[in-house]
DNA sequence: TTGAAAGCGCTACCAT
DNA sequence: ATGGTAGCGCTTTCAA
């Protein structure tokens, strides 16, 4: 049997209760029983039951607050099925999900709901937002008010967030390259479609990539680089006139979204399923790509994943005060046609 | 709050321990009581709470047993290592794990194996075996023992399994058609290695391989299938005589182990990287010949998934009654060099 | 500053 | 056949 509280109790000639004020720094202990106690349960390595403490924690249920771009994004509809997976198998521990759902990347309106999350009595906060200096003073503000806040899929320069949740951006643009090269191509010159230049994780795909193909020492030139906005009209239009100025582009790689634009504009040229496209995550337009031939592989980021691993160390964090590692990176998952319709569960 | 044996007991005017008998059937409920309070706790939804639940399993330990061809195969160290993680997770709600581990698959040494962790005391069992009369009978009997059986990595044919948590070794093989699609080779003859033509999994790989590539309409041919009984030096030797006898071989696929002896022989006629091999799993032997070159990708099978998994879901079973599913099958992973040296970790 | 005790939801044992 | 209750490990409140 483990070391439990009550035994820390005994060895130190003090009540269970003196050993929890102790431990855990509540209450008036004085320094001379602290530092015995404290000794003892490292004496005996002592952890904390978590089947205890989840039942003893369901008197004050912990709240977390969720803030993702999600309207009409499907990348960030499986961040929600992962995070509501989550707080389902949490919910005996005495946790719930709140969720702030904000169309695009509006500073503004990501400060609107990132107070409204509060106000809603989130005791933490994780949010996949922009890196503006409007934002990080909010969450230094939180912190501060002591509503402890994670980085989700995208990373926040220095500030106090607890940690970052989300996948490695160069790594992902690696594996890209690496899936490039097992393509073989002949034709060297390569599309690049980028989401916007603004946007941290879309130049580290791109520079991933990059570097890893000159690394290979493989023959290659970057024919162009569009900035699609993520939208798949301007991504169209964009693809389709690079197609016509550079005739002989072998293969496009998109690093951001706006695949569904890309796709079209090959179709329309007749280029569909000849120049392939590389792209990311598996959202329904990158799916039926790889269905039908124009995507040969896809590199996927878990997003189901990481909305599960969020909020479950953001709870253990809450609940049982354990320090989630400073980043948490989700293994990057290759799809090609014959599993890209496997559907990320459980985890 | 979520609703309590405590509601259902108010609401059906009996006690807490008549409710608890009356859902779990045990002891003496009066078929009126046990229908009313049924009734009940279906109208409220009630979901034991899982805290509770394993707060007051503690008193009874729970030991899963785990029998494995473990000695001298790097695959089963990895479902070691996920087996032990899920004892890690579950060592706060009473569960302890204990691994019988065998080499090779010799029906009587794996009839001793269970038979070792029944008189351990096992309450359930873990088993990546055979699929052979004396130990379907041996699981039969153990189940009716009160010690259920779950297949793993193997799938038994009907016996008394109470599930199977593995791979589907068809769709694995349906994959590694995909990546030889990907590559576009030009020289369509295809050299087969198979570990057993007596294990179903390895003809199950074959088989959906060949399936796949015939569905896709390539031409292709199969210069020769060699069985080397998953031993690297007969694997290096037949693989050495069937390139001499069959030149103009442009792929290896390898089905089960061997894969080194494969690449050795590959790197003797000096066609290491130039035909490509397609293999399963990231045991060393494998990684190394992805950074090398001589593997352009692999088909991983998440061994430390399944481990966790099996524990998890036996646990479940036998401290909740949670019933598994039928069948549990770990996701494929396509690992090539840009990937091959990500560990799994914590699900 | 410390101790004692109630209570979280469930199980199991002892009375009745 | 059913009720009552102790107890799993931990937190928290009330007394002292």
């Amino acid at each position: 049997m483990a070391v439990t509280i009550k035994d820390i109790a005994a060895a130190a000639g003090v009540s269970r209760g003196t050993v929890d004020r102790a431990l855990h720094g509540r209450g008036d202990v004085s320094e001379e029983v602290r530092e015995r106690v404290l000794h003892i349960a490292e004496e005996l390595s002592y952890r904390p039951n978590r089947a205890a403490l989840g039942l003893a924690a369901l008197k004050k249920a912990v709240r977390i607050g969720l803030l993702l771009p999600s309207e009409g994004n499907p990348f960030f509809d499986e961040v929600i099925r992962g995070a509501r997976a989550a707080e389902e198998s949490l919910s005996d521990f005495g946790a719930a999900v709140v969720l702030e759902s904000v169309r695009g990347y509006e500073p503004r309106e990501h400060l609107r709901a990132l107070r409204a999350l509060a106000e809603q009595g989130a005791n933490g906060i994780c949010a996949a937002t922009v890196d503006m200096p409007e934002i990080r003073a909010e969450i230094d503000a939180l912190s501060a008010d002591g509503v402890p806040v994670m980085a989700l899929n995208s990373e926040l320069s220095s500030c106090g967030c607890l940690s970052y949740v989300g996948c490695d951006y160069r790594q992902t643009g690696r594996i890209a390259a690496g899936l490039y090269l097992l393509l073989g191509l002949s034709e060297p010159s390569i599309l690049i479609v980028t989401g916007s230049r603004r946007v941290r994780g879309h130049n580290e795909r791109v520079a991933g990539f990059l570097e890893r193909l000159r690394e290979a020492g493989v023959p290659f030139s970057v024919a162009a680089e569009l900035e699609c906005e993520d939208d798949d009209a301007a991504a169209r239009r964009l693809t389709l006139e690079a197609l016509g100025a550079h005739p002989g582009i072998g293969c496009v790689y998109v690093a951001g979204a706006g695949v569904g634009g890309v796709g079209q504009a090959l179709r329309e040229a007749g280029l569909l399923g000849r120049a392939p496209i590389l792209a990311f995550d598996d959202i329904p337009a990158a799916r039926s790509l790889v269905r039908s031939g124009g995507i040969p592989a896809t590199v996927c980021q878990q997003p189901f994943e990481q909305g599960y691993r969020a909020v479950k160390l953001m709870f253990q964090y809450l609940a049982n005060q354990a320090v989630p590692p400073a980043r948490w990176i989700a293994r990057p998952v290759i799809k090609i046609r014959e599993n890209i319709d496997e559907k990320d569960g459980e985890a």
